[in-house]
RNA sequence: CGCAGGAUGGAGCAGCUUGGUAGCUCGUCAGGCUCAUAACCUGAAGGUCGUUGGUUCAAAUCCAACUCCUGCACCCA
């Protein structure tokens, strides 16, 4: 049986990892998680681009050899992933030796197909950024102080046949209309394949750039870029081995929308349709983070937010859970210190996690920390259950359509109504009386139960405190939901220790404002 | 220029495909409860859904025009 196979982009080894980074990671383990919720096998990779002109020269920079270098920045990443609890189930490095071979073969094939041919290119060469710069990098008609002056230069490279297939791409995507989701993305690939393509230029001359993969049929030059980051989709899972289709075709390609168009939506598909290789089935191009008031990001504006130090103060649950919550996916959003807390503080701290210290604390207090069974339901219980019942479904529904905002959303609103439920019955209350023992034990027994729902199926998005949530209500984690429904599964169960979920952080000022 | 996305009570969003009393979270105000992480529950105030025009018995929702914000192949999730 084929895996569900999903990758994410991988990050490029010249920078430190920022909350695009984070989100992607996330929102792919997300989508990993509920999978094999379902009881799918799935394969999950991500990895790190580590070849190319910028790595070169940061390690230049450093006195470190790039290799060196990207060591040291896979650690960086590998430890993002490691604190954000990614669930990846292989790391593709672009500098491994499984990558190298299969970039080598794929070119070396194409070659010798004739759809890569040599060819000079003419155009205004840096010397000080060391590569081409186009006209319109001109700020008030002069170079700017990064690229110094310019002369007119003949280079010969190679490049690969990508306008011949322009059709055949446009053909493709009005056949498969949901290749690229959200739907409008795709639209707007539609709408830039109107404009005619030029062929894509693949290689450097090693002069220029050492670091790289070698042309199998030009010992002077490096290849590119895409034809080295692509292949990493296809040569992490064994391209030319038996076991490859395992995995491929790739269910789904998680990027952000900056290499949507033309990286993942035009010369992907072309170069793997030119090589014969299937096509990925979807491409999920997600949306960006945003400072507050919608201003972009940037280092220079001082707004940028390091995801570390959110998931060091509030824990990677926290984190995970945010980003889910807000980003409708494909769309941008804001990220900013308040947003942030309201959220912690207001969901997962007041609503969950307060409600699992007040079920807790009254099991202890009221049955000897022994979850009671519950007597025949009474019209307040049925209500509960038939909202938790109708909650399962949506959210497994909006789990599939990867629709993680509106998930969420269900699952806190019927934590809200379990808290609901809580205060009508009023446990403490029929606690002091006597011959209220029925009520008493089917009250904690039904807070239980949609307590025990709601952390189940937050598994996907928040899996080490759905797994504490269990824990305290005297459970095993659950591997999948497919047999999930409203049942006497906490009947005699101990409430474990009762630790504080989502503890209140009251430095306000713990973080720089943004 | 063109293309795409967005414009909904103080803030952030949903609803728009398949027109029919404008919804959620936070915030504000008032009240309740006391099992709980000063938490939980109830109620209230607050919006002519960017502008103008059209279709319709009826438009946030469909159509047209316009305004503003954002993005559009160096890099960047």
């Amino acid at each position: 049986m084929k895996n569900f196979y999903l990758t994410t982009a991988i990050d490029y080894a010249n920078g430190s990892p920022h909350i695009g980074h984070a989100y992607e990671k996330v929102l792919a383990d997300a989508i990993i998680r509920s999978r094999r919720m379902e009881g799918v096998n799935c394969h999950f990779l991500t990895g790190l681009d580590e070849h190319g002109q910028k790595v070169q020269e940061t390690a230049t920079q450093r006195g470190m050899a790039p290799q060196d270098l990207c060591d040291l920045v896979a650690q960086d990443f590998q430890k993002l992933c490691s604190r954000l609890s990614i669930a990846y189930d292989d790391y593709v490095r672009t500098t491994q030796l499984r990558h190298r071979t299969v970039v080598q073969s794929m070119l070396l094939r194409l070659h010798a197909a004739g759809e890569i041919y040599k060819a000079p290119y003419r155009g205004l060469y840096s010397t000080r950024a060391e590569r081409f710069v186009l006209e319109r990098e001109r700020v008030d008609g002069k170079w700017p102080d990064d690229i110094g002056d310019v002369v007119e230069l003949e280079e010969e490279n190679y490049f690969f046949k990508l306008s011949r297939y322009q059709g055949w791409l446009v053909e493709f995507l009005q056949k498969n209309v949901n290749f690229i989701i959200p739907s409008f993305r795709q639209r707007q690939v539609v709408e830039f394949l109107k404009e005619p393509l030029n062929d894509l230029c693949i290689s450097r001359p090693k002069a220029r750039l050492r670091w790289g993969i070698e042309l199998p049929f030009d010992a002077g030059y490096v290849t590119y870029v895409w034809f080295d980051a692509l292949v990493n989709y296809i040569s992490a899972v064994g391209y030319g081995r038996e076991d490859f289709f395992r995995n491929w075709p790739a269910d789904l390609h998680v990027i952000g929308k900056d290499i949507l168009v033309p990286a993942h939506a035009v010369y992907w598909p072309i170069i793997l349709h030119a090589a014969g290789v299937e096509l990925p089935k979807q491409i999920l191009a997600h949306g960006w983070w945003l400072a507050k008031g919608g201003e972009k990001m940037s280092k220079s504006l001082g707004n940028v937010v390091k995801p570390l130090d959110y998931i060091d103060l509030y824990g990677p649950d926290a984190f995970r859970y945010f980003v889910l919550r807000e980003m409708a996916v494909g769309q941008d959003s804001n990220f900013s210190h308040e947003l942030f807390t309201a959220r912690y503080q207001g969901d997962l701290a007041n609503d969950l996690g307060n409600l699992l210290s007040r079920l807790v604390h009254m099991v202890r207090c009221y049955a000897d920390g022994r979850f009671p069974t519950a007597w025949p339901a009474g019209p307040e219980e049925l209500q509960l259950q038939n909202r938790a019942t109708e909650t399962i479904r949506l959210v497994r529904a909006f789990y599939q359509s990867l629709e993680f905002s509106s998930a969420l959303g269900e699952i806190f609103s019927l934590l809200q109504e379990t808290n609901r439920y809580a205060e009508r019955r009023a446990p403490w209350k029929l606690a002091k009386r006597a011959s209220c023992e029925r009520e008493l034990e089917t009250a904690l027994a039904s807070m239980g139960e949609a307590l025990r729902i709601a952390a189940i199926l937050l598994t996907p998005a928040i899996p080490t405190a759905a797994q504490e949530i269990l824990r305290q209500l005297g459970l095993p984690a659950v591997s999948n939901w497919l047999d999930l429904a409203w049942s006497n599964a906490l009947d005699g169960k101990v409430v474990g220790e009762g630790t504080i979920l989502f503890p209140r952080v009251e430095e306000a000022g713990a973080l720089s404002p943004l």
